[in-house]
DNA sequence: TTGTGTTTTATTGCCTCC
DNA sequence: GGAGGCAATAAAACACAA
């Protein structure tokens, strides 16, 4: 009955082997009751031998039913820190101290990793009859070939991941960027809002005051006739829109102004088409095909103050993209309040 | 030379497939 | 149950600064 049936090819049973602990051990049973078999070969396997013990007589490195353990040096190095253990041969029944060194770990060489990076190349996965090649070619064991390759797929799934986290780290910093600006323009625009609300609300008084005198003055009624809002600070490089809009008699401005698809607008009443006066910027020119000869004349004696029509003045509005979808010129849906409020 | 961090080679345990 | 893959890990080899 073996105490050790097997011990594991790794250099730290190696040390576990050779402690004094261990020795003392063997000391403590008739050694002639001890088979110790160890492998030290590169074969798959040793690993599986852990359960089985059939590799010991077919792939022993050594001839005979001598199990031992081979500390050869594959560089060929030189004798140091030689340890020793004890084996026991059955057929000769005689107890053998071998002095051995540990194997050095030892690295392939720059060839021989270079055929290998070139077979991972082609390809990763490393079929049974590629890998047996690989190895006779290149003087490895076959187990070191599959290790090598199996390593090698462990570093390109590193790096693989690294390079997808980079892709999405960029991505991001995309995405964050134009969130950053597009917050920084709703604010710019909630700003403007505020101010255009402010001077609606200011006109909207004096125009009262307005009325109030004229009708005191002449006896009559007369709608405002001065622009509603005629301009709005423009601050440094921003783009402006103007736009220009017949206010149709009896009309009451909607939500649904601007809301054409097309380039073409209704505006009031009254068809419009989008000038681009720069690349993102648009003016509103009447589409006078569309108009009698009647709303011509008034449309060109009524262009500017005193009578109905508004100039608008949009900043920092990029449409440039849509030109010809819906565009409500930076006002949410919910500002459509404003629209109404400018009528009169 | 030595300490330390990185890379490479190899082992181990677990899992899946046939 | 054997073969092979993978993740985690150990340990040797290597690189490099102090």
């Amino acid at each position: 009955m073996p105490l050790f049936s097997y011990l594991p090819y790794h250099t730290n049973h190696y040390y576990q082997l050779l402690s004094p602990q261990i020795l003392d051990l063997f000391s403590q049973f008739n050694v002639s009751n001890i088979t110790l078999l160890l492998h030290n070969h590169n074969h798959n396997q040793t690993r599986r031998a852990t359960s089985s013990h059939s590799f010991l007589s077919a792939s022993a490195p050594f001839p005979g039913s001598r199990s031992m353990v081979s500390f050869e040096d594959v560089e060929g190095g030189k004798g140091c820190n030689r340890s020793f253990f004890t084996a026991f041969d059955p057929d000769e029944n005689v107890e053998e101290v071998y002095f051995h060194q540990p194997e050095k770990k030892r690295r392939l060489s720059a060839n021989q990793v270079q055929f290998l990076e070139k077979s991972f190349d082609e390809e990763n996965k490393l079929e049974p009859e590629r890998k047996t090649k690989l190895a006779k070619d290149l003087d490895l064991e076959p187990r070191q070939v599959a290790i090598w390759f199996q390593n090698r797929r462990a570093r390109w799934k590193t790096k693989q991941l690294e390079k997808d986290y980079e892709s999405l780290q960029a991505t991001f910093d995309i995405l964050k960027a134009n969130y950053d600006n597009l917050l920084k323009e709703k604010e710019k625009l909630q700003s403007q809002v505020a101010t255009l609300t402010e001077k609606v609300l200011v006109r909207g008084r004096q125009g009262e005051d307005y009325k109030e005198g004229e009708s005191k003055r002449t006896g009559f009624e007369e709608p405002l006739q001065k622009p509603l809002i005629e301009s709005v600070s423009e601050g440094e490089g921003s783009k402006i829109c103007v736009g220009v809009c017949k206010q149709e008699e009896n009309s009451s401005a909607k939500s649904d102004i601007l809301d054409s698809e097309s380039p073409h607008n209704h505006v009031n009443g009254v068809h419009s088409t989008m000038l681009e006066l720069s690349d993102s910027s648009y003016v509103f020119e009447a589409d006078q095909t569309d108009l009698s000869q009647d709303e011509e004349d008034n449309l060109s004696k009524n262009l500017f103050p005193h009578q109905p029509y508004m100039f608008l003045k949009f900043e920092d509005v990029n449409y440039s993209d849509h030109p010809g979808s819906s565009c409500n010129f930076g006002f949410m849906e919910e500002d459509h309040t404003l629209w109404s409020s400018w009528s009169y």
